[in-house]
DNA sequence: TTGAAAGCGCTAACAG
DNA sequence: CTGTTAGCGCTTTCAA
C-alpha cells in the first residue's frame, strides 16, 4: 500500500476543451491506476488478470507488482456490464432461519463458491407477494442464474422468471418435483411432496391405524406442507381409513403441535385418532410431549410422525418417526446443475432427489 | 409484453463513420428502449424511475405504459457504476447451516429488505483463509457495507477491510464485543464471549460445584467458543476451583458431547468433575443423554450447561441450562446500524447486546 | 504481445 | 420540466 498514483491531471488528454466534469468519489484503485503504475495500458492489465500467459513474462511481473502496490480489487459491476457475464447466482427462499432451508443454502453456497460464484440471497417469509418483489429486485443485478423455491409463484413473478429464462438466465425451482405438464417449465431439483404425504399415510396404515389425522402448517403459503397433507389425506381415504385434516395455530411450533393433539383428542373422545402426522418435526415433537404429559402410551395409544428429520426428534424418547428430505443435497445439486449449464452449456435436467422414511419408536 | 421496439438502425446517429461494432447479447429492454417507446429520452425515464414527481404527469403516464410494455428491469450494475451507490450489503459468516448464524442472517436480511437493500452472502466454514478469499470476492461487487463475523481475521483480510472502511464502506463485526483498544477499529454488534464464559463458571460455582470442566468446540477457528472457554477457566481458577479444559472431537456434536463426558468421568474416577459447560447446546445435550444412560442424577451428580439456547435443550428432561445469545437481534441491529450510517450518515457506534443465562433443571 | 477506439446501461452535471 | 454531454470501470473488436 505505498505510493498509489492516480489519474494525474486528466487534462493531459487533448480533449477539445470540454467542461471536464469528473466524478469518481471512491478512493479505490482502478485498472487505469494499476496500468499507469506498471507502465502499460489498462487493457493489458485486464488481459493479464484473465489470462496471464498471454502477457509477456516481464510485463506480467511489473503488473503483478503494481497490483500489489495499489491493492487493486476488480470492479465486478463494470466487468459484468462490459462483458455481459457475471459470476453471481441469486437464490430466493421462504426463510433463512428455518434449518431446512439453511442447509440448502449452505449446499448452494458451497457449490457455487468452489466455482468462484457469489450468492445473492433473499427470503420471502412464505409470501408470494414478497417473492415477487424479491424476484424483481434480484433480477436487477442480472445474475447468471436464479434459484427459487417451489413452483407456486404469483403471475407477475412467473412472467419475470419466464422472461429471465427466455433471456438465457437459467431458472431452477428447488424443493419440488412435478410431472412435466404440471411444472412451470423450469428445471426442478427436489421431490414430490404429495408422494411423501402418501408414504406417511401408508406407513401409519401399515402399522394398523385406521383413524388418522394430518396437522398442517399454520403458515399460509407453505405450499409444500399443504401438498404433503393432500397426499396424506388422499392415500388414507383411498385405503378406506378415517382421516382428519387440521391446520396448526400460528406461533411457536411446539405449542402448536401440543395444541393440535389436544384438539384431536378432546374433540372426538368417542372415536379418537390413533395416529397423526404433522407438517414438520417441531410440531410433531410438541404433540409427542403433550401425549406423554397426558400419560398416553406412544405408539400403542397414539402414533406420531413428523417431517424434516430435525435433531430434536432423533433425541427425544420415544424417538420420532420422520421423513428425511435431502436438505443439503438439494442446494448442492442445484449448484452443480447451474454450473454445468453455465460453464458447459449442459441442459437443465430436472433432478428428483430421494427422501427417506425413518421409522423410529414413535410409530 | 407486446410490440417491443429496440434500437432501430443506430446508423441514424450521425457518427463520423466509425466501424459501428455493437454488442449487446441479451434480450432485455434498456432505458433507451423504454424511452423510445414513450417518446422521450433515457434520462427522463431514469428520472421518472427515481422521482416520478419531477416528471410531468402526462409524460409519466406514457413512461409508465412503456415500462409495462417492455417489461423493463433496471440494470443495477450500470446504475451503481454511474452513480457510485449500490443498494447491496455483503455479509460473511462462518456457517449458514448453523442455526445461530441462520437467525442472524435472517435478521440482517429482514432489516435490509425493508430498506430495499440486497444481501450478498458468503460463508467461510470457520476458516480464516476462506474468509479472506470471501472478503476479496465480495469487495469486487463494491457493496454499500460489509458485515463480517468476529474480530479474528487474517492480516490480508484485515488490510482489505481497513481499505474498504477507508474508502467509506462501513464495516461491522458481528457476534463480538471488545474494549476499543482490543478491537480492529470496526464497529461491533454483539457481546463479549469471555464474559459469558465467566458467567457460566459463576453459575456453576454458585450452585456449589468445585470441580468443573469446559468442553470446547472441535472446530479449529471457532474463536468465540474458545474465548468462552478461556473466560470460564479463568473465572473458575480465580475462585480457587478445580477446572479442566478439553476439546471435543470433530464430527457429530451430540456424539462429541457424549464422548467428552465419558472422557471426563472415566479419566479421573477419583476426583470426578461435578459440573461441565460445553461449547453449545448440541454438545451439552449429548453429554446430558450420556449422563442419563449412565444412570447419573442430573444435576445432583453432574450438572450440565450449554450455550445457544437451541430448541432441543428446552425440550429434553431435565431441561438444559444455557445461555441465550441475541441471535436474531444481532442481525437486525447490524442492519439498522448500517442503514443509519448509509442513509443518514450516522456514526457506526458499537452495540453491546444482552445475552441471558437461562437456569433450568440440568444445573 | 500490446494498444486504440467504442460501447455496456445508467446517472451527474449543466443547459435550456 | 426535459435534453445534451460526458463518464463510471471494464472488455470487446479491430489493428499493429
Amino acid at each position: 500500500m505505498s505510493t498509489i498514483k492516480r489519474n494525474p491531471s486528466a487534462a493531459a488528454l487533448a480533449t477539445p476543451a470540454a467542461p471536464a466534469r469528473h466524478r469518481r468519489g471512491h478512493g479505490r484503485a482502478t485498472l487505469q491506476d494499476v496500468a499507469q503504475q506498471a507502465g502499460v495500458t489498462a487493457i493489458t492489465v485486464s488481459r493479464y488478470l484473465r489470462a496471464p500467459e498471454v502477457v509477456a513474462a516481464e510485463t506480467g511481473q511489473r503488473i503483478e507488482d503494481a497490483l500489489l502496490a495499489t491493492g487493486y480489487v476488480p470492479n465486478k459491476q463494470a466487468g459484468q456490464l462490459a462483458s455481459g457475464h457475471s459470476k453471481m447466482v441469486a437464490a430466493i427462499i421462504p426463510s433463512i432461519a428455518n434449518s431446512i432451508f439453511a442447509e440448502t443454502v449452505q449446499g448452494l453456497s458451497d457449490g457455487l463458491q468452489e466455482a468462484g460464484y457469489e450468492l445473492l440471497l433473499a427470503s420471502t417469509g412464505y409470501s408470494r407477494e414478497r417473492e415477487q418483489a424479491q424476484v424483481r429486485a434480484v433480477l436487477g443485478w442480472f445474475p447468471s442464474a436464479l434459484v427459487v423455491t417451489g413452483r407456486h409463484h404469483s403471475d407477475a413473478a412467473l412472467a419475470l422468471l419466464r422472461a429471465a429464462q427466455a433471456a438465457h438466465t437459467p431458472v431452477i425451482e428447488i424443493w419440488d418435483q412435478q410431472p412435466r405438464d404440471l411444472s412451470n417449465g423450469f428445471a426442478q431439483v427436489g421431490f414430490n411432496h404429495a408422494e411423501v404425504g402418501a408414504a406417511m399415510a401408508a406407513h401409519l396404515l401399515q402399522r394398523g391405524h385406521r383413524r388418522l389425522a394430518y396437522v398442517d402448517s399454520g403458515v399460509g403459503e407453505d405450499f409444500r406442507a399443504h401438498e404433503r397433507g393432500k397426499g396424506f389425506v388422499a392415500a388414507a381415504r383411498a385405503a378406506g381409513a378415517d382421516v382428519r385434516h387440521l391446520t396448526a395455530q400460528p406461533g411457536d411450533a411446539f405449542d402448536a403441535g401440543r395444541h393440535a393433539l389436544a384438539l384431536l383428542l378432546d374433540g372426538h373422545p368417542d372415536r379418537p385418532v390413533t395416529a397423526i402426522a404433522l407438517a414438520n418435526d417441531n410440531f410433531a415433537c410438541g404433540a409427542l410431549l403433550e401425549a406423554q404429559q397426558r400419560g398416553l402410551d406412544i405408539p400403542a395409544q397414539i402414533a406420531i410422525m413428523g417431517f424434516g428429520d430435525f435433531e430434536i426428534g432423533r433425541q427425544l424418547r420415544p424417538a420420532l418417526t420422520t421423513i428425511r428430505p435431502p436438505r443439503y443435497e438439494i442446494g448442492r445439486r442445484a449448484a452443480a446443475l447451474l454450473l454445468a449449464a453455465l460453464q458447459d452449456g449442459a441442459p437443465l435436467t430436472p433432478q428428483s432427489l430421494p427422501w427417506q422414511l425413518i421409522p423410529r419408536a414413535s410409530t
